[in-house]
DNA sequence: GATAAGTGATCGCTTACGTCA
DNA sequence: CTTGACGTAAGCGATCACTTA
């Protein structure tokens, strides 16, 4: 019976329940079905549900090679496993959707842990930045005692002395332009990066920091997205201007 | 005995393809 | 030759029914 004919014959006789133990004898009652396995004695023909260990077997290891049956291929396992074609069929296509699933399952498994990698690589960097500016400061610190004594001792030389730009060679010109920015960027004062850290890995303290990271396209808002999305593209700032510390500034 | 997981089968729907007017 | 209606086969996701641990 071909698999329209057999719902053909569902659907025309809505009383008749031709699923289960009705189904399975009719099956039965086929040449292809005479070897469907009684498994045991004591519940007549619904235990012949369950495929035998060799009939499994050889399914499986079918399906290993090739998900998809053709139907000649399909007829020719039905006739060596004593099944009934769509009985084959059927139990590739159920073993397709339960493959997808688990294959979904170890698919998320890999996502989590891939997740959890780059958080606490994220902590490490969180760690390693707090050291940069605590850093930085005490270098600022340095930097404007002298700016302090050059005042005291050579005031009226440059009017611009009381901005905090009494310092004009290059090189302390370059370390005040660079600690201003820093300062700016990094948030010295306002150092909030656990906040960031729960905001940007989707933790419920901080709701608006993904905003902090998406390009101006919103494109990284979605779970689609976020499949892409590693470690390696989080550092690639190059086509926005801005250095890779400035993204949790 | 209750329960969860596994499994074969069913249902309703969609898609692809062939046939025919 | 093209086109739309129709039938058929096959696949899929969701679900049922039953078994098994």
């Amino acid at each position: 019976m071909k698999d329209k004919d057999f719902q053909k014959v569902k659907k025309s006789n809505p009383g008749k329940v031709l699923d289960g133990e009705e189904y399975t004898q009719e099956i039965m009652a086929e040449p292809f079905s005479s070897l469907t396995e009684v498994v045991t004695t004591k519940k007549k023909s619904k235990n012949k549900r369950r495929f035998s260990d060799e009939q499994i077997k050889s399914l499986e290891l079918m399906f290993e090679s090739e998900s998809r049956l053709e139907p000649r291929k399909k007829l020719q396992v039905a006739r060596d496993l004593g099944l009934q074609p769509r009985q084959v069929a059927i139990w590739f296509q159920n073993k397709r959707a339960r493959w997808k699933s688990k294959q979904l399952e170890r698919d998320y498994g890999i996502l989590q842990a891939d997740y959890k990698n780059l958080a606490s690589k994220f902590d490490s960097l969180k760690k390693e930045k707090q050291a940069l500016v605590i850093q930085l400061q005490k270098l600022n610190d340095l930097l404007k005692k002298p700016k302090e004594e050059g005042q005291r001792c050579g005031q009226g030389i440059d009017g611009d002395s009381d901005k905090g730009e009494a310092v004009k060679s290059d090189s302390e010109g370059q370390v005040s332009l660079s600690m201003e920015r820093s300062e700016h960027a990094l948030g010295v004062l306002s150092d909030d990066d656990s906040a960031i850290k729960t905001d940007y890995f989707g933790l419920e303290e901080e709701p608006n920091l993904i905003s902090m990271v998406e390009p101006a396209d919103g494109s990284l808002t979605s779970p689609e997205d976020w499949r892409s999305f590693d470690s390696a593209g989080l550092f690639d700032q190059s086509s926005s201007g801005y250095q890779w510390w400035d993204f949790w500034s």
